[in-house]
DNA sequence: GTCTATAAACAGATAGAC
DNA sequence: GTCTATCTGTTTATAGAC
């Protein structure tokens, strides 16, 4: 088998991928996986059997897709206002790349907790390492006084955002595919500086 | 009729509207709706003829139920730093009382365009009006120069992006519902403070 | 206007040939 | 391992009694 050839699974986990990322849980067709990989309904069932083992498999490997990357960042030992330009940096990166991630995340979250149990599980962010190097910087005063809750929420509000919101954004804002790249791009740099200046003494 | 009692056609829109925001469109079955009203599922029928037809009157709704004060808000003749206050505190109090609202109306749109098109139609934001005042605001040196989309970007992230992100935020920030509550509430002020501070000179 | 019963179409899953 | 054909349960929608 040649290098860049799927065989059969990894070919049925990248069109689960597409279509379930795109389209949800609730409005994916096995029809329609099977049709995107090019192969018979019979076989993802031969492979994964069962709807929701397949998207077991296609919710996790999406989680590894960004939340590794982001837990190394935050738990790094660097700079604090480093660590936000980094993370910003990362984090739009990841969801460049992968556009529908973000709004499939959540909206799977809220709606359908139950069948990620175990996914969520064994996540287990770690707050404490973000709260005490927060904490430490405000205490030294270096920083104003804000709460971690707030903190996280500002900074990862102002980068997935707008992934969750692109077909408004364009439709608002009369961007199209390449004025939107742009967009994103731009905000690699303007995302840490507002946050930065938010805490900034 | 009492005054506070609803008609069927009400009592319908009322489950309708609980069910599909909080399952969306695919998520919904017509039978949980009938439920949620207490009737028969015919009589959904009876009265919308189709899940179609039932989806697009609710999702008409749930548009109106911000829509108009936000446009209101932005197209006021205020001082912007006030109209931003005024932006947050409006919307953020609107999310807090729907707070399904938010995740349902981005991923509707984003899976299921052709559905809603009728509905996009016609809200076309007149996106003009900011972008004057913020210019004029620039022009005139009493602001940062930043470019609309990202000015509407930040502002509406911070507000909405919670919601959005609420059985996440509260797994990890380890909130319960009241604490859920209390932080939204210091988001009224936190979120246009931070806003004004990244154009403020 | 509201219900029960049922039709018609669909979607997940399996059986069995190759 | 891959396909076609089919079973089974579900879901939207309608027919018809009251």
């Amino acid at each position: 088998m040649s290098e860049n050839e799927l065989n059969t699974e990894q070919l049925i986990l990248k069109a689960a991928r597409k279509v379930f990322t795109h389209k949800g849980f609730d409005g994916t067709r096995m029809q329609d996986i099977a049709d995107e990989a090019g192969i018979n309904k019979a076989l993802l069932h031969y492979y994964f059997r069962s709807k929701d083992k397949l998207f077991e498999a296609i919710f996790t490997d999406v989680i590894r897709t960004f939340f590794p990357q982001l837990v190394q960042v935050l738990t790094a030992d660097a700079d604090l206002f480093e660590k936000i330009r980094l993370f910003a940096d990362k984090y739009i990166s990841i969801l460049a790349a992968n556009p529908d991630i973000a709004g499939f995340v959540f909206h799977e979250i809220s709606v359908n907790p139950h069948r990620l149990v175990g996914n969520i599980r064994g996540i287990g962010v770690n707050t404490d390492i973000i709260k005490k190097h927060l904490d430490h910087e405000i205490a030294a005063g270096r920083i104003k006084p804000i709460k971690m809750e707030h903190f996280i929420a500002n900074l990862v509000s102002m980068c997935v955002f707008p992934f969750i919101a692109k077909p408004v954004l364009m439709g608002i804002m009369q961007m199209d595919n390449p004025a939107f790249e742009q967009f994103i791009e731009e905000r690699k740099q303007l995302v840490p500086e507002i946050i930065i200046n938010s805490i900034r003494l």
